[in-house]
RNA sequence: GGGCGAUUAACUCAGCGGGAGAGUGCUACCUUCACACGGUAGAAGUCGCAGGUUCAAAUCCUGCAUCGCCCACCA
């Protein structure tokens, strides 16, 4: 048997979190079974990028996995959370890049095997911060099956991936417009393109005709991009160009001559109406040149610089100032019409925030909408539920006009696209193993491709990748598809739909069972927490100060669905004083438990009203909680959790029993107490131990009856007559009235203004038989938690002269106070309780008075009413009788 | 341009067809043998505005206003 150690006055979490963690990894408590006969529970973790650092999104996002992983292990599941880490391509390249800069130095002079052998340095060195952190939080990761999007197993099925897509035509290289960053230098998909609107310029141009007098004015707002102009376009409805269609203009600055062509695409109603084509640059001009046969001519080069091909004047020149020398030989030309100004939506690299430039490039894209269509279905058909469902709505919009998605980056930092390209034939070769001789024409002069894949191209393999796919293993059998995917909507088209497309494909069954799509930690104003905007509240700083308890108690309790959670550390302290609030009761039970260890373990004969009472309520509890959790309802759960321990478990069942437990009663009394006590206070624990893992180990392992960690317990059943944990109405109402009256006497004290202390006497007039008995049989209750030195029940009891009064449920309960009454106050104290019950009372008779609501109500809500007009009728009688009483006593004074 | 969400007590937010709720803050009283990170009691809201549906609306519908977010190749 345990010996009792006293506890410290307050919560410490920090060592008691730091030694937890560590005996729960040790013990192997997180560790999955690859074969169980239990039923499987799996969720993959969004891989936190090796370059982050834990953020507000982070801990937000592991304590609901942590909930749901640690509720199902209590359940009896066996649980995999597989735990890793994502390589980041363009960020962690940034992060490095920047480090070389420092040194003085750039990865072209450091060269591409040596720059990635850097970025491995630094993953090796910075990569587990945010894993450290996440064990802070509490995660209750399998860490030893830790992966990473380069390893060499991931990298396997990246490669198995890109290899079969590619021999389905799924995968294609080819000439288009993309979205290029010139800083990053490299291709963006659309996705990685950040829209903001910025106050720009709309030029009017006007573009001389080759032959004869006038020309053509079109409308811009960029006007460095007209060097490559290969035509102008107009709709062949608009009366005001009918006849220019055929005619060739004159390019202003170059000594080019363009056509003049119709489409129905250009729209009549805006700028001119004219519009300059630049196939190069737009993916509108593109499209246009394409179905026109127009030449391509590129005038912005990769580096954000005018090419050779924009003339000699801007060759070399910044895009941006070559848009201002543009302006003004325009102008000074005189072909300049007009500069409006313009808001517009301007593209920004999602990366580095540099505005993007729409270039035509060489670069690999995945034909998606036959992928689209399969992740389209499984959502629709139900395979995979998105919860709540308001999501599901942005899914299939999305999904359902998506464009193929552009995959290949021109960084080095990542997983090189497996493509050789045969000097002698020209011939594209993609295999599973490196080839040493093209397959058509023997030549040995092979040369990989230099690109990377998008970092989001292994994270759409994560599901089934750091389960060992393309190998059949056990874990995969296990644990895939996974029951939840669990993240915040930023990220719902990046990975989610993408996921949900590889998943299908290649596993033929969708990666996950659920997808719960949880809030955005925003800041005060709703924004977006992020470094660039130095607007984060540090949750290792929240971890310092309130400890991780609290905080992931926080979250919990503020994970309403679908509405984003804005945190601050005085919101934080308010769960804070809940942990200590636990901890506090914990300080008075153990030693009443301790004292008795053998009543804890054993059930007692019979149990007290008050017993079977917070049995009851906790039944109530568990039979909340855990479909609460499992349909995350976090907050609901968390908020469940918290009355109950706190207002119902100590606020009254520990005040209540107490007298029990110190006073002269039985031991067969004082068992049962004492078991009821253990009882409860065990399944607090265990229904506690999903959001405030730490404290609830801590205060387990100081329980005589409990063997081992709190992780092998078992979540309890909320009917089970071996534990006494069973529902139990008319202990429940019994109590019920209890709580009534003591209210009531204590309302009288404070209104009053009655010393806590002063004891007084009270007389109860019952409602009737059943509430007469339950009265006398809880009269030693009442006592005891209203102060009392006497409480008479009495069915024919009067009002004794200088006392005060109450009425609940019919029950009048007379305080006396004689020498100390005070009867102005009382009066107003009626009056005030009157004139509420008047309130009411005009609400209920208006329904009953109301034809329709008698003809039209359900029979059950009229007869609710009915009651609550009765009740309420009879307390005002009761009241204003007594009222009436003082009254005739105040006239004869 | 399209879509989504929010608007409830001083603050932060639950509730989403039948008696307006919680936490924090506030007021009064109390250091009583778990806890002042506490206890008891109390004050505090035309549930954004205007219509509509219903016997009944904070809750459903429509419109408006304000705020926020997402998506979007109108030069």
């Amino acid at each position: 048997m345990k010996p009792y150690e006293e506890l410290a006055k307050a919560y410490e979490p920090k060592d008691v979190e730091k030694r937890w963690y560590e005996f729960w990894e040790s013990e192997g408590l997180f560790s999955a079974q690859e074969k169980s006969g239990k039923p499987s529970y799996s969720i993959v973790i969004p891989p936190p990028n090796v370059t982050g650092m834990l953020h507000m999104g982070h801990a937000l996002n592991a304590t609901l996995q942590d909930i749901l992983c640690r509720f199902h292990k209590l359940s009896g599941y066996n649980v995999l959370w597989m735990p890793g880490t994502d390589h980041a391509g363009i960020a962690t390249q940034n992060v490095v890049e920047r480090k070389l800069a420092a040194e003085g130095t750039d990865r072209h002079a450091v060269g591409r095997e040596k720059f990635v052998e850097r970025v491995w340095e630094w993953r090796k060195e910075y990569g587990g911060i945010i894993i450290k952190q996440l064990k802070r939080m509490g995660a209750m990761c399998d860490w030893p099956r830790e992966r990473f999007t380069m390893d060499e197993g991931l990298s396997r099925a990246v490669r198995k991936v890109f290899v079969e897509l590619y021999h389905h035509g799924l995968i294609y290289q080819g000439d288009y417009i993309i979205n290029w960053c010139p800083r990053c230098r490299t291709a963006l998909a659309d996705l990685e393109v950040e829209h903001e609107p910025l106050a720009g310029h709309l030029y009017q141009i006007t573009y001389p005709l080759a032959e004869g007098e006038g020309g053509l004015t079109v409308a811009t707002t960029r006007p460095e991009t007209m060097l490559g102009d290969t035509a102008v376009a107009v709709n062949p409805e608009d009366p005001r160009y009918s006849g220019f269609s055929g005619k060739r203009v004159k390019l202003p600055l170059t000594d080019r001559v363009i056509p003049v062509i119709a489409d129905s695409y250009v729209d009549l109603s805006f700028g001119t109406g004219a519009l300059k084509v630049t196939p190069a640059h737009d993916p509108n001009d593109f499209t246009l040149g394409q179905k026109h046969g127009l030449p391509s001519v590129k005038v912005i080069g990769d580096d954000g610089r005018m090419t050779e091909e924009a003339g000699a004047a801007y060759a070399g020149m910044d895009r941006f100032e070559a848009r201002k020398k543009v302006v003004a030989d325009l102008e000074a030309l005189g072909l300049l019409q007009k500069i409006d100004k313009h808001e517009h939506a301007v593209g920004h690299c999602y990366r580095c925030k540099t505005i993007v430039e729409p270039n035509l490039s060489k670069q690999w894209f995945v034909r998606t909408k036959p992928l689209a269509d399969l992740a389209i279905e499984a959502v629709r058909d139900g395979r995979t539920r998105i919860v709540p469902d308001t999501w599901n709505k942005t899914y299939f919009d999305w999904l359902e006009n998506i464009r193929d998605w552009c995959i290949s980056r021109q960084i080095w930092w990542g997983h090189r696209i497996p493509a050789w390209t045969c000097a002698a034939c020209g011939q594209i070769i993609v295999e599973m193993e490196d080839p040493v001789k093209c397959p058509h024409c023997e030549g040995t002069e092979l040369s990989q491709d230099t690109d990377v894949l998008d970092t989001w191209f292994s994270s759409a393999l994560w599901p089934f990748s750091t389960m060992g796919w393309p190998d059949q293993t056990d874990l995969l059998h296990t644990f895939y598809p996974t029951s939840v995917l669990v993240t915040a909507f930023d990220i719902l088209f990046f990975w989610v739909a993408r996921m949900m497309m590889m998943g299908i494909w290649f596993l033929k069954d969708v990666p996950f069972r659920d997808v719960y799509i949880h809030a955005l930690v925003r800041d005060a104003e709703g924004k977006k927490m992020s470094k660039s905007k130095g607007n984060v509240i540090d949750p290792l700083e929240v971890i310092d100060v309130q400890g991780t308890d609290a905080f992931r108690f926080t979250l919990a309790a503020f994970a309403a669905q679908g509405r984003d959670i804005k945190l601050s550390m005085e919101r934080i302290e308010g769960f804070r004083h809940f942990i200590n609030k636990l901890w506090n009761a914990a300080r008075f039970a153990l030693p009443h438990i301790h004292a008795r260890p053998e009543a804890a373990a054993k059930k007692p004969a019979s149990r007290s009203v008050l017993d079977r009472y917070i049995l009851s309520r906790l039944s109530r509890v568990i039979a909340k909680v855990g479909p609460d959790i499992k349909e995350y309802r976090f907050n609901e759960a968390a908020g469940a959790l918290y009355q109950f321990t706190w207002h119902e478990f100590c606020d009254w069942y520990l005040e209540a029993v107490k007298p029990i437990l110190y006073q002269d009663c039985t031991d067969e009394e004082k068992d049962a107490a004492v078991n009821t006590l253990a009882t409860v206070f065990q399944g607090v624990l265990t229904c506690l131990h999903p959001f405030t893992p730490f404290v609830t180990e801590e205060l387990w392992q100081k329980l005589p009856q409990t063997e081992g960690s709190i992780m092998k317990a078992s979540w309890p059943s909320s009917d089970d007559p071996e534990t006494g944990i069973v529902a139990d109405q008319e202990a429940e109402d019994t109590i019920a009235l209890v709580v009534g009256v003591v209210t009531a006497v204590r309302n009288i004290r404070g209104e009053m203004n009655i010393s806590p202390s002063a004891v007084l006497s009270a007389s109860v007039r019952p409602s009737g038989e059943k509430d007469a008995a339950g009265l006398s049989r809880m009269a030693g209750m009442i006592k005891n938690l209203a102060r009392l030195s006497e409480l008479s029940v009495d069915g024919a009891a009067h009002r004794p002269k200088g006392s005060a009064t109450a009425v609940f449920a019919g029950n009048e309960i007379f305080v006396s106070l004689s020498g100390v009454l005070d009867l102005a106050k009382e009066t107003e104290r009626l009056q005030k309780e009157i004139g509420k019950l008047d309130k009411d009372l005009s609400k209920t008779s208006a329904k009953l008075n109301n034809e329709d609501f008698l003809a039209k109500a359900p029979e059950e809500v009229r007869q609710k009413v009915v009651a609550q007009q009765e009740e309420l009728a009879e307390k005002r009688d009761k009241l204003t009788a007594t009222l009436d009483r003082i009254k005739e006593i105040q006239a004869v004074q």
